[in-house]
DNA sequence: CAAGGGTGCTCG
DNA sequence: GAGCACCCTTGC
């Protein structure tokens, strides 16, 4: 009898366990770890990824044939595979799940890997003058970028008639030669400014790394990472390498791509982001893979890319949220760049002007190294901050009168106001509007947050929950208000208020649409006197000259938020903001609502800057053991039934933990009902991240088999950066 | 007794 | 997660 050959394969069922499958005859030569199969699961028909080849299995009496090979190689290399595999062992995640996220939907489809390479369009005459708009536009965007693979140019906003119109004029052409010999030439550089000292001094050190290193490169507003970034580019370029920059999700502004493009204006760049179809990311993981592009500028999933000779990561705004999946894989692209970075043996740097406070530790232990840089260009002046005291104020809409009045003044100045509200993890703690009493638990130092639909105050930490005071303790006043407002609301206000001036809201749901945001920005520019409101996405990469105060307007909600983190996101979100402001010799303002405007940590920040406020935050955390001092792990679970949640949750927690383990919970999320269908978690924190880890892999094999965990939608959430 | 719906089990 | 057997209820 001939020994059978067996493939496990990673199939996409949210199940913790892959499933082995026959080899027959006529796929055994070609077959390999790392191809994808058809093969017969139950009823349905599945993609899957062979990675596994033996001669036995457990199951060999049961087991089916492969139906098909749908690759004759495999489309991963052992890096990739270690890659994935490592995401899902760390985040406890399907690896078939894992692969679903990792590679295009195409793939996952089955669909054929190759793509041919994508066409490119070029300037050649750039002093033919031209009557449309659009031409006029399109040429003006060549000469920014000098090149434009043309699968771009409809997320640009340029039709194909454009295009087509200026093909026939010969004033550009089209080739599908991308520089596909990027590899042989040398390395064309565009002008390049020189570097300022420090910029220098990190610079160099980067240059010499030899194997893994971690780089972080902190620095201010204005001080030039972005040039840091291009040189450091140039080694591995100048060695035929490529690399790869995440980005956050706003931060892949078309002025960022072409800046890229016109430094190393002969080597192919591509983009990886969420607004691309499904051909166009297969076309850039294909480039990554054959080479075909040399630098690969993405967001988060980006970092799954096959890059066939990485040689450099960077992580541009690494504090950035959006590098956190928040469903099904909850990976983080930093952490995960960190892993392919010491596994090749290549740099990483990290860049921001806020780092997050796990990197600031990392760095303080040496495990990166520390790059500073503070000098601000000349064009960049300090803006000065105004906290402003609310308790007794007059307010409307959360907005003081104190505050109106600020803004009057800029704008019969002829300037622009920025308002801004914080409404990340948005959970609302009760305030006494006359004195600041805020309210807390009485068996915890949390504070309690306010639960409408019910009327009572919960600590999330403990889950107690006693009924809202009528009046406030402290002082007896009847005024207490939860903290925190929303944009549409503010928004009338302020038109009512000034009602001769145009308001412009910038957030999620007003820039749903495309090129919405693009002609917000084009409004704003014209640099007439507006007023400006919106959430996150106006505190990243635009800069706004013409905006003379920013305000920002629940400052609290960060203060005192369940979250422990949300200190630190305020922090980071203050110090980005008011870099958005102000212009050459101007300082700007920044205007901070709150009723703790003695509080250590907002007045560190704003006298003594980010970098202090994040070593003394940090010293805090290790006083309260939480992250990163600890490593905490969250189990979320929802249900219609709260009977079930309750069961499930109450079910995991053991009579003794492991040393070293502390389990904290049920607790209601933030949002504790959302659709009619409540929300609890359980914290898990550990003192040494390996215990911990080990810890989850029991729990998590345990949930998987428990009945009770069949009645309710649950999920794992390693290392969270929310806690909602 | 058939239709309808909830539940729990398996998938290799 | 999908599909399905199984069982219980309901309606006539």
């Amino acid at each position: 009898m001939t020994t059978p050959v067996v493939a496990e394969i990673a199939l996409n069922v949210p199940l913790y366990r892959n499933f082995d499958y026959l080899v027959e005859p006529q796929f055994q030569t070609n077959i390999a770890v790392g191809c994808r199969v058809a093969v017969q699961f139950g009823r349905q028909q599945l993609v899957g990824i062979v990675v596994a080849l033996k001669s036995n299995s457990e199951f060999l009496d049961k087991l089916k044939p492969i139906s098909r090979l749908i690759d004759n190689n495999a489309i991963i290399d052992r890096h990739m595979i270690s890659l994935i595999e490592f995401a899902s062992h760390y985040y406890q995640n399907p690896l078939g799940e894992c692969y679903q996220v990792a590679l295009p939907t195409l793939l996952n489809k089955g669909e054929a890997v190759d793509k041919s390479a994508v066409p490119i369009i070029k300037l050649i005459d750039e002093n033919t003058s031209v009557n449309g708009k659009k031409q006029r536009q399109l040429i003006e965007h060549l000469v920014d970028s000098g090149s434009t693979p043309v699968t771009e140019l409809s997320a640009l906003g340029f039709s194909s008639a454009t295009v087509k119109s200026l093909l026939e004029k010969a004033i550009i052409e089209k080739t599908v030669e991308y520089n596909r010999d990027w590899q042989s030439k040398p390395l064309a550089i565009g002008d390049k400014p020189k570097l300022k000292r420090e910029q220098a001094i990190a610079l160099a050190a980067i240059n010499q790394a030899t194997g893994y290193t971690c780089y972080l490169l902190e620095g201010v507003t204005g001080s030039g990472k972005t040039e840091v970034y291009l040189q450091a580019l140039e080694k591995p370029l100048q060695q035929g390498k490529q690399a790869l920059v995440l980005v956050p999700e706003i931060g892949l502004t078309p002025q960022t791509v072409n800046r890229f493009r016109r430094r190393f204006p002969n080597v192919p760049i591509m983009l990886w982001h969420s607004a691309m179809t499904d051909n166009e990311r297969l076309s850039t993981w294909r480039a990554a893979q054959t080479q075909s592009a040399a630098i690969v500028i993405g967001t988060r999933s980006s970092v799954f890319l096959p890059f066939a000779k990485l040689a450099m990561i960077i992580v541009d705004e690494e504090h950035d949220l959006s590098f956190k999946q928040q469903d099904s894989l909850r990976y983080h692209a930093r952490d995960l760049a960190c892993f392919r970075a010491a596994k090749l043996a290549i740099p990483l740097i990290l860049g921001s002007a806020t780092p997050s406070l796990e990197t600031i530790h990392n760095a303080t232990n040496n495990k990166y190294q520390l790059l500073t840089l503070t000098e601000r260009a000349q064009t960049q002046s300090d803006n000065q901050y105004v906290l402003l005291d609310m308790r007794g104020q007059h307010q409307q809409s959360g907005l003081a009168l104190a505050t109106l009045d600020y803004i009057k003044k800029e704008l019969t100045k002829g300037k622009q106001v920025m308002v801004f509200l914080n409404r990340r993890g948005f959970s609302p703690s009760l305030i006494c509007h006359e004195c600041g009493w805020l309210s807390q638990c009485q068996r915890c130092s949390a504070n309690a947050t306010y639960h409408k639909h019910i009327r009572n105050l919960i600590c999330h930490h403990c889950g107690a929950q006693e009924h809202v005071p009528t009046q406030c303790p402290s002082c007896g006043s009847t005024q207490i208000i939860p903290a925190g407002q929303g944009t549409e609301q503010v928004a009338e206000f302020l038109a009512e208020s000034f009602p001769d001036t145009p308001i412009t809201r910038v957030d999620r749901d007003s820039t749903r649409k495309k090129g919405s945001l693009e002609s917000a920005l084009h409004d704003i520019n014209k640099g007439e006197p507006r007023i400006l409101i919106g959430t996150q996405m106006l505190a990243k990469g635009h800069h706004f000259s013409e905006v003379s105060l920013v305000v920002i307007m629940d400052v609290d909600s960060g203060l005192y938020s369940y979250d422990f983190r949300a200190t630190e996101h305020l922090a980071q979100l203050i110090t980005q903001v008011s870099g958005r402001a102000g212009r050459s010799g101007e300082a700007g303002t920044v205007l901070l609502q709150t009723h703790f405007p003695e509080h250590p940590l907002l007045q560190d920040l704003i006298n003594n800057g980010y970098q202090d406020f994040s070593r003394y935050a940090l010293r805090e955390r290790e006083e309260t053991l939480l992250p990163p001092y600890t490593s905490l792990a969250i189990i979320r679970c929802e249900s219609h039934k709260l009977n079930d949640i309750n069961n499930f949750l109450y079910d995991l927690i053991p009579e003794q933990l492991p040393s070293g383990i502390q389990l904290l919970g049920p607790v209601p999320a933030a949002l504790e009902r959302i659709a009619g269908k409540y929300r609890y978690q359980l914290h898990i924190q550990g003192n040494e991240r390996k215990k911990l880890h080990l810890y989850l892999h029991q729990l998590v094999s345990y949930i998987s088999q428990s009945k009770l965990a069949t009645k309710v939608r649950w999920s794992i959430d390693i290392d969270p950066v929310s806690m909602a």
